[in-house]
DNA sequence: CGGTCCTTTGACACAGGTCAAGTAATGTGG
DNA sequence: CCACATTACTTGACCTGTGTCAAAGGACCG
């Protein structure tokens, strides 16, 4: 393992390159020696942003200069169509990346949906960096061989599932992204609008306000003060995601 | 780089580890020397599999023995809800990568859509191969985030688009990956039924089957023998899909 | 308080699903 | 190479889940 995965880690820097996920630990990472005056200098063009609920981060097709790890907030990533259909492909939170991609331009916009702080990393370097520290690009191809099995859950969803079904597809992968996280999974806490969530979903406003309702009405949800809902009926709830 | 990311390429062996598709040149690896011992010892272990059309590869929740390279034909990866619908994620051909994982079994199933060569090799192992050859790694995650992107416009696709967008939008995106593998672009060469069609777009035989008959009458593309049809007006194709 | 935005609810419309039948393509055995 | 079976595709008639439009609460905020 190179000297230099090590300075990485999260309390050294603000930036999070290692995240304190469930599979990265950020602890594995805490015992290792003071970063030297040379790791030093390329950890200084790091820097930490904060942003401010509804801000833009970057929009679709804006030059891919940097990239993020989210280190507390939550993001909204979104792709929109020509006539203003949105699609919102994902939200993320502490720890996880934002703005990797290949290609010149990014390929979808990126709003926080709360404040949120950021730390980015000039992408043409993070190329270099990614060269000489295997084990970043490893982890980075878990993170990304994890994205790509929910992206494909979230085409089922989108492609075959009901409104109900992907409703309650969406709070049952909110709890348990959040009990990974260390936060409670049952009462769930969305931080999302409605409007938020319909985009999401693939679905409006209306639909999703009328498919809690009728949830509620069957005792399969409770809804909480400050956007919390509870899953009253686990096992029928997943019954439900499942299509059965 | 190191030596033995050389002898993954494609003319030394039946596994394209290095896959020759448009960010892949089987080319840049064909002058390197001829395999030492060792090297051959440890590519013993992949195997040449020929599938049948039909014949299913793996199964979702199946143990996640084997990675694939497609050396010739296509797959079809797909998955299902508890009552049967059927989610078809994505269509593989010569040069893609099949069954990476960091779980210990698949999240989907896996299908010959004609006849078809793989080249397999066992999972434990190419996590170790992965360990020691950087240049596979950096990769794999151009693979991923380049599959990443696509299921985010796949996305975009099932939540937002109309059935003639979906449709529209699929045969561009054929036509242009044909073109990334040196086949010719305009007309198209659509080797999957309608149903598979459907289910990849999220839509049913029939109205897959209205849609292409309206787009004809329109003169916006023309069916030709042999599963082909040509983009008759290309600009306008492109405005449909992007939602203008 | 009065305005703005978010959410819920209702009435209605319509895209696409379902069911059913017909036609074309493909395969198979004689 | 031809009957015949089977499967794939198309077309029609009708239905339904979700979208659309409109309006009425609620929550938040200056």
């Amino acid at each position: 393992m190179s000297r230099f995965s090590l300075a990485v880690r999260a309390d050294a820097h603000p930036l999070h390159l290692v995240s304190p996920c469930d599979t990265c630990r950020a602890r594995e990472f805490s015992a290792c020696a003071p970063l030297t005056a040379e790791e030093q200098k390329r950890l200084a063009i790091m820097r930490t942003v904060n942003i401010a609920p509804r801000c833009s981060i970057f929009d679709e097709a804006d030059p891919a200069e940097y990239v993020y790890t989210i280190t507390a907030g939550t993001v909204k990533v979104y792709k929109l169509l020509g006539d203003g259909r949105r699609q919102i492909t994902g939200f993320l939170v502490a720890g996880d990346f934002l703005g990797l991609t290949h290609n010149e331009a990014y390929a979808y916009s990126a709003e926080a949906l709360v404040p949120t702080r950021l730390c980015r990393f000039p992408r043409r370097r993070l190329e270099a960096l990614l060269a000489e520290i295997p084990h970043l690009e490893q982890r980075l191809l878990a993170m990304a061989s994890h994205e790509l099995a929910a992206g494909q859950d979230q085409m089922m969803l989108l492609g075959r599932k009901s409104a109900r079904e992907r409703f309650v597809s969406f709070i049952l992968t909110m709890s348990d992204s959040a009990k990974r996280h260390g936060r409670p999974g049952d009462p769930v806490f969305l931080a999302m609008s409605r409007s938020d969530i319909a985009d999401y979903l693939g679905l409006t406003t209306e639909t999703v306000s009328r498919t809690v309702t009728l949830l509620k009405k069957q005792g399969l949800i409770e809804l909480l003060d400050d956007k919390q809902i509870r899953l009253s009926r686990l096992s029928a709830l997943r019954e439900i995601a499942e299509g059965f």
